[in-house]
DNA sequence: GTAACTGCAAAATATTTGCATCCTT
DNA sequence: AAGGATGCAAATATTTTGCAGTTAC
């Protein structure tokens, strides 16, 4: 059931089980795809405190519990992350949508690629792949 | 020469020459790796007006000058195009780097790698990858 | 009861817009 | 001379911080 995960997953991270906690990873998990913190003052028909919401996400990525996406446009996108990621640890093989229509996120979670193979002398330690185009949706 | 050049390309894109555009230029072209608008304000002897440099970095993207690199901290990073740039067609194997540590951003060029094959229904118009890490200079 | 979390106020930053002036062509 | 670019002021928007009150455990 959707409640108990909620719970298990914020009791994992020895976080406090609160009504804004609950209802916003509530909201990420109805969600199919990513949010942003606008999103979050909006589509919610709760209304959070707009600083608690700042709060909560951060603590969220710092957890692991979430993981931010980076846009071409450089606004700042949140989404669930995948029971493989642990606090710092994402899982490198994760490539990211963004339609350019109707400006939904999507994580392509089964979408591999192949990481590039960089110069001499640098190290990778994270990987993004942003896509844009058009999504299935506005196909 | 240096100065030839930066004429040429503000001349091709049908912009005037003005001071702070071609010092603006100058900065990306002597900078290996991209700039936030915080670094034109910094890092150049110049002063130059927090709106302008707003506005010059806007019309530069739209002219396909310059291009945005999307980072996981969201922060907004800015870099010379390649020749094979034209306004709003970038290419498509461009692989940025940024550095853990110094937060140096690279422009991979010649770093090449596979297209990820998406999902039926979705359409790619443009693909970002970034990695991040250590760079060659903190290594 | 104590530590952690929230909400409000306010500070600090960042970005956008309007307009008068100045510069480029 | 005309259109475009700049710089200042000010309006907005975004994010961070401090603190007092509340809630979770």
């Amino acid at each position: 059931m959707m409640g108990i995960e909620i719970l298990s997953v914020l009791k994992k991270n020895n976080l406090s089980i609160t009504g804004s906690r609950k209802k916003i990873l509530e909201l990420f998990q109805h969600t199919d795809g990513a949010l942003a913190h606008a999103d979050i003052e909006k589509k919610s028909g709760e209304h959070f405190d707009r600083v608690t919401i700042y709060r909560t996400l951060q603590t969220f990525v710092e957890k692991g519990i979430l993981h931010t996406i980076p846009t071409a446009d450089n606004s700042v996108l949140y989404a669930l992350c995948k029971d493989d990621c642990s606090q710092g640890h994402h899982h490198d093989n994760h490539v990211h949508f963004i339609c350019d229509n109707c400006n939904t996120a999507y994580c392509l979670d089964n979408t591999d690629y192949a990481k590039p193979q960089l110069p001499k002398g640098f190290k990778q330690t994270r990987t993004d792949v942003i896509v844009s185009g058009i999504c299935i949706k506005c196909n």
